[in-house]
DNA sequence: TGCATTTATTTAACATGATAAGTATTATAG
DNA sequence: CTATAATACTTATCATGTTAAATAAATGCA
């Protein structure tokens, strides 16, 4: 049997943990888990989204996402229309405040990634991201 | 400002979900979830270890590997030693039904993980361990 | 020896992950 | 039309992730 360090989906959380180590320290400064911030960011990227949509774009599954939706409604950063054809659906967009915590935030989240892609080099990084997506978009396809 | 999709740390936790999502039904199948099965594994490749050891080896936080070790526990599938030169020491190691649990569905992952090497090539599925592993020593040298 | 520190682990509290079940709304077959 | 199925979320439940604080045992030092 392959040695038990050699487990992919454990390298792939070490890896992403190493580099979540970065990055969580400041969003905790700003009272958000890193997962609320993938969703004020994929809302920034999509300016205002269905709720599955906004699970897929933001990978996260959606009991996970009702809740996280609902912490960010109490502290108003994001907002929720009605669809007028389909009552099912909900649009949720990022209210002024909301964008103004993104604007604030999202700056100095890129520095720190600046930093890695220097330590780490942005032809390996290139590299990496191409594999990952390969790696994805394989076990994907043969689902 | 980079584009969302090319996150590093979501791209890192895309391919993870893909391939666990191969590996969890037959842990379930066997009532087991991800990280009980890492304990498990790891406990199989030390042969026994003190929890901190095990909470690096199986990349568990404490207080989660706490817990798990109280599941594992009460299914009789680990068991507790004192050290008995330092009491705060307790020695985990699997008992005879833990053995054979890891006996009974090692081989299974293990075959549905040769057919991601399948499927990936184990020439790229190389590439990508050893970018992973430079990706995260690069960032534990950093820290 | 006596006491502050350090180390190993556990508890606590809140947020998310994962699966199943529930609810409301829309689409569809007959 | 209407019963039924499909869709879009939400709730519920249990397990884990994350941080801070607590506990208990071992160490270091005056």
């Amino acid at each position: 049997m392959r040695d038990f360090k050699h487990s992919l989906p454990m390298e792939l959380m070490r890896a992403r943990e190493a580099a979540m180590a970065r990055f969580r320290p400041m969003l905790r400064d700003h009272g958000l888990t890193e997962q609320q911030w993938r969703v004020i960011r994929a809302l920034v990227d999509a300016g205002g989204a269905e709720v599955g949509e906004l699970a897929r774009k933001s990978c996260l599954l959606a009991p996970s996402l009702t809740r996280i939706l609902q912490h960010l409604e109490a502290r108003s950063l994001i907002k929720r229309t009605q669809n007028s054809t389909d009552h099912r659906r909900a649009i949720i967009s990022l209210t002024a405040r909301g964008r103004r915590l993104f604007n604030k935030i999202g700056p100095r989240l890129e520095s720190l990634y600046s930093v890695i892609e220097d330590e780490f080099g942005m032809e390996r990084l290139a590299a990496l991201y191409t594999l990952l997506a390969e790696f994805y978009e394989t076990l994907q396809a043969n689902r």
